[in-house]
RNA sequence: GCGGGCGUAGCUUAGUGGUAAAGCUCCAGCCUUCCAAGCUGGUCACGCGGGUUCGAUUCCCGCCGCCCGCUCCA
């Protein structure tokens, strides 16, 4: 059986028992490297999404929105790179289990023809000649250099792989494109195909110039934009971090020629603040910087933000700056102009461009996973507050557990819950049932009548709702409900009419 | 894709070559004046497809899915 549960595996249950995540296609098996958003999920995705826009587009005066169409000419899938870049054949070599691009890896082979082979990574033949003199006690200078992709299927049996000492380990090369193919049309030939996009990116650069007519912005300015995109990835892995269809969010900012680095790090800080602001706590937020050697060589420098998930830490979103890389191949390949013309300076150049792209599927995670938490509550009155739960240990006599979803208000599906003391009276209900009307004209809100009231208390403590209003015999004398917070389990009674005015600034 | 583990109600588990049990959840009702209380009743499962067998949830094979490693980088 199973070994003990972990706190992520805890968490996929919660996921799928509260409504915000299932496997897609669940009832006929699933399908791998696909998730659908239930309910509470739905509402969760969206308010980080609308988060996000709201503070990068709506309270910016220097970004406008796109929304582009996830299909495009084939073209741009070609300027991009991704046709190309996106078309790796990889090998595995079985004794080691190690998997290789084909691509980087070269033989060595005896002139002759008769005898082992031996394969090296590109630009590292040392070990290779070893095993030469070690093993075919022969002269590495009697063996020829050829690509591996150079050699038959029947060849393979006589290669030694990189890193083992017996030949017939590798497989042969496969190809493996990330991009999905479809094609556009009723007639499936080579001219009809099309990719569904690998990222959003691409449309905004196909825009540029549409854009900067329309908009009436100036260098330096931001376009953002949130939608789907696909990677028909090798191995989805860890729950919903790596999915085959997710949601991107994308601003590309296109600044003069040498702000660059300054702009690169105005973009880390913004977003470091903006995953702060929907409640990811600073100390699980790390700054990945790739080294020079790593970058793609238009690049001049990039930042991963990731987050401490209980699988590893692991990236939420890349902030690069691509330079003109970009909006140069698309001038390139359209044959149409990317040069914009500063009135100030009287100067014409192709914009440098800064990328924050953030995965929004990889935040929905990381805000659950921040969230959660398992807890013991003492059982009794005035025994004090929630304390968290030592995990894999009894819970202690005089309490009991509870799991809760500490979301920020911002973000979390439902702000508030509404209930009637006791449903088997009329005027509670009808009391309750008027509050709960006006509060669900501001914001998502929940009506709950069934059960003990602590009961309720619970199912919204698993739903991560940060209100509770109970209405009972004083609101009837004089006006006043009771309070709850979430994460405390203190009660504190108000005013009906001021219950709004606790939630909205909260919910902002 | 390769190697290892796993697949029984919504969740967590039990169990058998003769079609399955429990706790929690959920639904309905009663009761209840603030933290998973109580009582009554109810819904819901052997991942899919083959094979062996009189008979498969159980044994075998294939597929699908999940988890762990290799790999990946929104």
């Amino acid at each position: 059986m199973a070994t003990q549960p972990s706190a992520m595996d805890n968490l996929v249950s919660l996921c799928k028992r509260r409504g915000f995540i299932f496997q897609s296609s669940e009832i006929y098996g699933g399908i791998n490297g696909f998730w659908d958003y239930g309910p509470l999920g739905a509402d969760l995705k969206r308010n980080i999404k609308d988060a996000w826009w709201r503070d990068t587009v709506h309270r910016r005066d220097d970004m406008v929105g796109l929304d582009s169409s996830i299909i495009m000419h084939p073209r741009i899938w070609e300027a991009s790179g991704h046709v190309q870049g996106f078309t790796d054949p990889m090998v595995d070599c079985r004794a080691c289990k190690r998997r290789y691009k084909a691509d980087q890896i070269k033989v060595l082979r005896p002139s002759g023809g008769e005898g082992l082979s031996f394969a090296f990574f590109e630009g590292d033949r040392e070990p290779a000649d070893r095993k030469i003199r070690k093993q075919a006690k022969a002269d590495p200078s009697a063996y020829e250099v050829i690509d591996l992709s150079a050699l038959d299927g029947k060849d393979f049996a006589s290669v030694v792989g990189p890193d083992v000492d017996e030949p017939g380990t590798l497989t042969e090369p496969r190809s493996f494109n990330l991009m999905f193919r479809t094609q556009v049309g009723p007639v499936a030939d080579e001219s009809s195909v099309a990719y569904l996009r690998p990222e959003t990116a691409q449309g905004i650069f196909a825009q540029f110039s549409n854009v900067l007519a329309t908009s009436r912005q100036k260098i330096p300015f931001g376009i953002a934009q949130i939608g789907k995109a696909f990677r028909n990835e090798i191995n989805p892995r860890n729950f919903t971090f790596r999915s085959r269809e997710f949601e991107q969010m994308e601003v590309e900012f296109f600044v003069k020629p040498g702000t660059d680095e300054d702009w690169h790090r105005t973009w880390i800080a913004e977003r470091l603040r903006w995953y702060e602001s929907i409640g990811i706590a600073g100390d699980h937020l790390h700054q990945f910087e790739y080294p020079k050697s790593d970058l793609a060589h238009y690049a001049s420098a990039c930042v991963d933000i990731t987050y401490d998930f209980p699988f590893g830490r692991q990236e939420l979103e890349g902030i690069a700056a691509r330079g003109d890389f970009d909006l140069s191949r698309h001038q390139e390949y359209s044959g149409k102009s990317m040069v914009y013309f500063d009135e100030e300076t009287r100067e014409k150049f192709i914009p440098h461009v800064v990328e924050p792209s953030a995965g929004v599927d990889r935040i929905c995670l990381a805000v659950l996973c921040e969230a959660y938490a398992e807890e013991w509550v003492p059982k009794g009155e005035g025994a004090g507050g929630p304390r968290p739960a030592e995990p894999g240990a009894p819970v202690p006599e005089f309490y009991e557990p509870r799991t809760v979803l500490r979301f920020h208000p911002r973000v979390a599906p439902v702000k508030a819950a509404v209930f009637p003391l006791l449903k088997n009276r009329p005027e509670l209900v009808e009391k309750a049932r008027e509050i709960y009307r006006d509060l669900q004209r501001r914001h998502r809100v929940f009506w709950d009548q069934t059960g003990a009231i602590g009961r309720r208390y619970r199912r919204q403590d698993e739903a991560g709702t940060p209100f509770g209003i109970t209405i009972d015999f004083e609101t009837l004398e004089n006006g006043t409900v009771t309070l709850r917070d979430r994460d405390s389990m203190a009660q504190e009674r108000i005013p009906a009419a001021e219950v709004a005015a606790r939630i909205d600034p909260a919910a902002g």
